[in-house]
DNA sequence: CTGAAAGCGCTTACAG
DNA sequence: CTGAAAGCGCTTACAG
């Protein structure tokens, strides 16, 4: 492959020329500049961007780190490529390469080598794990801007652009109880993860506004992956006495699990039990049921994060950004009205 | 952030030893080993991989290039991500990184660029769009190791991990004509796009071989996204006297376009129409009507393309491979019995 | 307006 | 076993 000297003797220049009249440095005669590209242009010529990121300092692609339990179930939320998506269309937009990197959350500390090893300009964090105090250690060993996307923790100075699950949680669970429903369950208890504590905060403390009791047995695990909420499921009904009326789901992921276990179990929603979930991916509308759910706004968080992400960069300002969008409800027929 | 200088110095040795030390080069003393191990972690020393790939030409890093026809559009197919996810299970398995790029189908010199730029060692193209003639001629100008994925052209030269696309539609067709259909429409016409003319190429051959007649009037454009498959619905039923009694729909992306189409206008799948669509994408059977298809293996896919890459990287040898794997019939509700 | 030189951070022969 | 030197392909001051 041609280098900028095979360019430059060919155009019978200097290679500092080449390079001033390729970079569209001014003080280039047009001549000059034109002989230089019609040189390049013959050679087929394209800069090396490690030598030029090595100069440079900067590598003009962004980092976006996928993370979460297990590395070949990220993949499976829909609600992580409407982010990725709409990163990679602005960021591309911008001029910016993407870099994805996967990364089961036991390795998590790969992350600090990668914002180490000078190949990103800066860095998305996608799917992070783990309680605030973790992953804000983890933050602190970055030496390149970065930004939590989807997910917030409560450092002052982190910054995120996110939605605020406790809300998000509160949303639901108060829809159900507008809906009549007295007693209802809750799947998605992740303890040690922010995110699944905050969505548990918003459920407990909307049942306690309305003067709703808070019962641990209608309460139940879930990872947040599809499985657990069928797995969620199966445990719920070994014991009959305790039956809610309606569950919040914790994400729509773990919603489909959820319909998945009742329809194994031949019980109907919203008929016999009320299903609410959050995130609103594509296609609810044509399940079996069509879920209600609250809407989070993946698309624009993930464009607001790339465009911050990109100002950050630019402009070193320290001025933490911490973004927070608004979800809202989105209801279709999953969620009984009880009299 | 320390460079190797830094560490040297701090260890008290040359460069080029500390170098040694930290690749494992043998030759270097135990002693003299652990002291520059040792300032490397006291000083979080981590490689820049830009001097690292500019001195060794390579940068472990596999490009991933989506393209398709809007560079939004691509996020939407869920069998993108299965591939996409078993390559980066596989890639980081073997020690590789991967940069994600998306490239609209009319920005596809974009992907020549990076080629060249020296930021990966080499390529996985994945919905790459066009005839023959015009993929070839861009991958000719490929000068690192390619492959392309889900997708094959019919060149000698051209490496590629995918399935046989008039197969897959051989199995779709043929069971509907099995199920005692005999005026099937087809969906998902795009000329000037290779996978797409075999797909129409699999459905035309079959119902030749079953002594059943094609008709254009019930083939229709589909440009393999969802809204794609509502509108045909539209294009279909301005034609009552042409109905058929079931449709094969090219990919199931545009089927669920199908399925939302059909219920708008209140038919029912599969009493009024039958459907069998291609691909299998993931939560099929959760649908309104579980949906029958043809279930091509992405995952699989991805991750022979993944090996296969690095072994083009690391053995240069010249045979190109051609894999093809094999499809299967998906059987669920969405088909009926005609007898 | 153009050219020779230095240097980004590493690795790789090559002396010693 | 270790160190000084050259060089990967670029860009950036700095002379002229």
């Amino acid at each position: 492959m041609a280098t900028i000297k095979d360019v430059a003797k060919l155009a019978g220049v200097a290679v500092s020329t080449a390079s001033d009249a390729l970079n569209n440095k001014l003080g280039v005669k047009s001549a000059t500049r034109s002989k230089v590209l019609k040189a390049a242009r013959k050679l087929n010529y394209v800069p090396n961007e490690l030598a030029r990121g090595l100069i440079s300092n900067s590598t003009k692609t962004i980092g976006i780190v996928l993370s979460g339990p297990e590395s070949f179930d990220i993949f499976t939320n829909p609600s992580f490529f409407e982010m990725v998506q709409s990163i990679i269309v602005v960021l591309s937009k911008l001029g910016y390469r993407t870099q994805l990197n996967v990364i089961p959350t036991r390795d998590v500390e790969q992350i600090v080598r990668i914002a180490h090893s000078r190949t990103v300009d800066g860095m998305l964090l996608l799917g992070t794990r783990g309680n605030d105090f973790e992953i804000s250690k983890l933050l602190k060993q970055i030496p390149i801007p970065y930004l939590l996307v989807g997910r917030r923790i409560s450092s002052e100075d982190v910054c995120y652009v996110s939605v605020d699950d406790s809300v998000c949680s509160s949303i639901a669970t108060e829809f159900l109880i507008k809906m009549g429903h007295t007693r209802i369950g809750y799947i998605g208890e992740l303890p040690g993860d922010n995110l699944a504590e905050q969505r548990l905060k918003g459920y407990r403390d909307t049942l306690n506004k309305f003067g709703l009791p808070y019962d641990d047995t209608i309460v139940l695990p879930g990872d947040f992956y599809q499985e657990s909420g069928a797995s969620a499921i199966r445990q719920l009904l070994l014991n009959k006495s305790a039956y809610p009326t309606a569950i919040f789901v914790a994400n729509d992921l773990m919603a489909l699990g959820v319909l998945e276990g009742l329809q194994r179990e031949g019980l109907r929603v919203p008929d016999d039990i009320s299903i609410i979930g959050c995130d609103n991916i594509p296609n609810l509308h044509l399940l079996y049921i069509p879920l209600t759910t609250v809407s989070i706004p993946f698309y624009e968080i993930g464009s607001i994060a790339a465009e911050k992400i990109v100002n950050m960069i630019n402009s070193n300002s320290n001025e933490p950004t911490q973004i927070l969008l608004q979800c809202s409800l989105r209801i279709r027929n999953s969620v009984k009205q009880i009299v």
